[in-house]
DNA sequence: AGGCGTTCCTGGGGGC
DNA sequence: TGCCCCCAGGAACGCC
């Protein structure tokens, strides 16, 4: 599933074909891709609009158009890619005519059809709705003290949640709780001070290194097989995730998988205890 | 306040 | 080989 990584690498991968190009013509294929508008409104809205930048704030790829702002999430299985050629790829949900003779396009291909677009006139409607991102300047140590003591919730579930940190999802949630030995049952308010700091140091390291390895490339998620794609190779660093029955590289002992937060929970109990 | 179940989807895996 | 059932999960929402 694209986390924050995984969303930086394909915004790096379409950047530089979509600055200050017009969107020519938007194309839906699936009656639900449109989150807060109908498909009609929403092509209406963003129709030969010039794209002058595009970012991300957690996991939400977000278009700057020289009028409003066109956002993608990705969810499960979505993907972005350029291509020349729009034809017999299965799974498209949508195609954006970025350039014409010779045609380029912006395809989103999503085989589970949880993914799908935004569009907000102003960004603070987007904002207002999810929380800190770790690539925030306000993400730091302090904050992360402060907060996490604030409330009193599974430690796995509170990174879970978007409107708390945006951007992790299920893979960098089990990473970085076990890089700091933390529990992910362990309730905020109970962990100590210098959990908290080795979970902030393991979130920024974590991600920083996964996005140098162009992310985590799984079974949902591969998107290498676009020209323009890199696969991510970020897989082979995993300490936990999906490595249950396999042994801990820190201790050696079996990695368990539990259910945590109606989440896969992938687990060395020697290491993270309660 | 916080946890849990449901919904949206499909490919793939397990069981027989 | 084939068929059916069930399951994974990000986010929103309702319920307790």
């Amino acid at each position: 599933m694209p986390e924050l990584p995984e969303v930086q690498t394909v915004i790096n991968s379409i950047k530089k074909e979509l600055i200050n190009s017009k969107i020519i013509r938007c194309e839906l294929f699936w009656k639900n891709i449109i989150y807060n508008c109908n498909n009609n409104d929403f092509i209406q809205f963003i129709e030969n609009k010039v794209i002058n930048d595009i970012y991300r704030k957690g996991k939400y790829i977000i278009y700057e158009l020289n009028q409003g702002f066109m956002v993608c999430h990705l969810r499960m299985t979505g993907t972005l890619f350029i291509t020349k050629d729009k034809r017999n790829k299965n799974h498209i949900q949508a195609c954006f005519t970025i350039k014409s003779s010779p045609n380029i396009y912006l395809s989103f291909k999503d085989i589970r059809k949880f993914g799908g677009f935004y569009y907000f006139e102003d960004i603070r409607n987007l904002y207002k709705k999810i929380g800190t991102d770790p690539f925030d300047k306000i993400f730091t140590e302090s904050w992360l003290l402060k907060n996490i003591k604030k409330q009193q919730r599974m430690i796995k579930h509170l990174l879970l949640d978007q409107k708390f940190i945006c951007g992790l999802g299920n893979i960098y949630v089990d990473e970085s709780l076990w890089s700091s030995m933390i529990h992910p049952e362990t309730l905020s308010h109970n962990i100590n001070r210098k959990k908290i700091k080795a979970l902030y140091k393991s979130i920024i390291i974590i991600l920083e290194d996964s996005i140098k390895h162009n992310g985590t490339t799984i079974k949902d998620f591969e998107f290498n097989q676009f020209d323009n794609m890199k696969t991510g190779t970020y897989k082979n660093r995993l300490k936990v995730y999906n490595r249950d029955k396999r042994k801990c590289k820190r201790c050696f002992n079996i990695i368990i998988k539990i259910r945590v937060a109606s989440r896969g929970t992938h687990i060395c109990l020697s290491c993270q205890k309660k």
